[in-house]
DNA sequence: TCTCGTGTTTCTTG
DNA sequence: TCAAGAAACACGAG
């Protein structure tokens, strides 16, 4: 599930460990959410080390130690949870870093997940690497331009989904943004004619999601597409034609056949 | 039992 | 060399 939004919501659970040192770390250090990473040395290192800070960009976390930093991104069925201090790792919890009074965890059935780990206090090159964000001044229509005309020849809606140049934008996002556009997925890139509109779209889909999601997992509410998005024959909210899914771009896409025209 | 999936990487093809 | 599409990863839900 995770996208720009829920990234946030999950950052801001793993926030109530910051300033409390680790105790006890645990790790299922076989599974395919830890590969690249030296798991005795990933443990011996967090172990008594303490978080101190946190930031989100696009589907990444990174949660600063005071000797490491630890990258998060969740795939599509990670989770981070905080529970309690007696807390007992279930299958899929790959990551438990007990503090005195509380468990994070990190747990991934699916394990597309991914953990970074780099020791000291500097930030890895992978952050300081990454695309503007997406409310940032730096994204602008003429980047957004320039962009689609480069990858001219893909669906719009794969092209949405390209993180680095839309950082955070997932499969529910990206429907949600071409149907506010008023825009067919499958439109290629180069024939997109108004960019003013997408540009605004996607920061407007940006904010909504962050204030929605992002801050109290709160129901988006029924005027947007997310509510009708998940069966067929769901109706579009703004005209009530029966809504169209099917694969563009390598992801189920759903659109509004009278809304989103080419 | 079978199909599908809110993601990314790698491989293949053009 | 670059872009686009497909396959692979691993598992639960319907």
């Amino acid at each position: 599930m995770p996208e720009l939004a829920e990234v946030e919501f999950f950052r801001k659970r793993w926030n109530s460990g910051l300033g409390q040192r680790v105790v006890r770390v645990g790790i299922h250090g076989q599974t395919r959410v830890f590969r690249g990473i030296n798991e005795a040395e990933f443990a011996k290192t967090l172990g008594g080390s303490c978080p101190i800070g946190s930031a989100a960009h696009g589907k990444q976390m990174i949660f600063r130690f005071d000797r490491a930093t630890l990258g998060v991104h969740l795939g599509m069925t990670g989770e981070l949870r905080v529970e309690s201090p007696d807390f007992t790792p279930g299958q899929h919890d790959h990551l438990v870093l007990w503090q005195k009074d509380a468990a994070l965890v990190f747990s991934d059935p699916r394990q597309f997940g991914r953990l970074l780990f780099q020791k000291g206090a500097s930030d890895p090159p992978w952050w300081k690497m990454r695309p503007p964000d997406l409310l940032s001044q730096e994204f602008t229509r003429e980047e957004l331009a320039a962009f689609l005309q480069r990858r001219k020849a893909a669906p719009v809606k794969a092209v949405l989904l390209m993180q680095e140049r839309f950082p955070g934008v997932g499969n529910w996002m990206a429907d949600e943004i071409l149907w506010r556009a008023r825009l067919h997925p499958a439109t290629p890139g180069g024939r997109v004619k108004d960019v003013a509109v997408l540009w605004k779209t996607i920061r407007g889909v940006c904010r909504d999601a962050l204030r929605v999601i992002g801050t109290k997992w709160g129901d988006p509410p029924d005027t947007w597409l997310f509510n009708h998005r998940w069966r067929d024959g769901g109706p579009c909210p703004r005209c009530g034609v029966e809504l169209s899914r099917k694969e563009i771009g390598g992801r189920t896409t759903c659109w509004c056949t009278r809304c989103q025209v080419d």
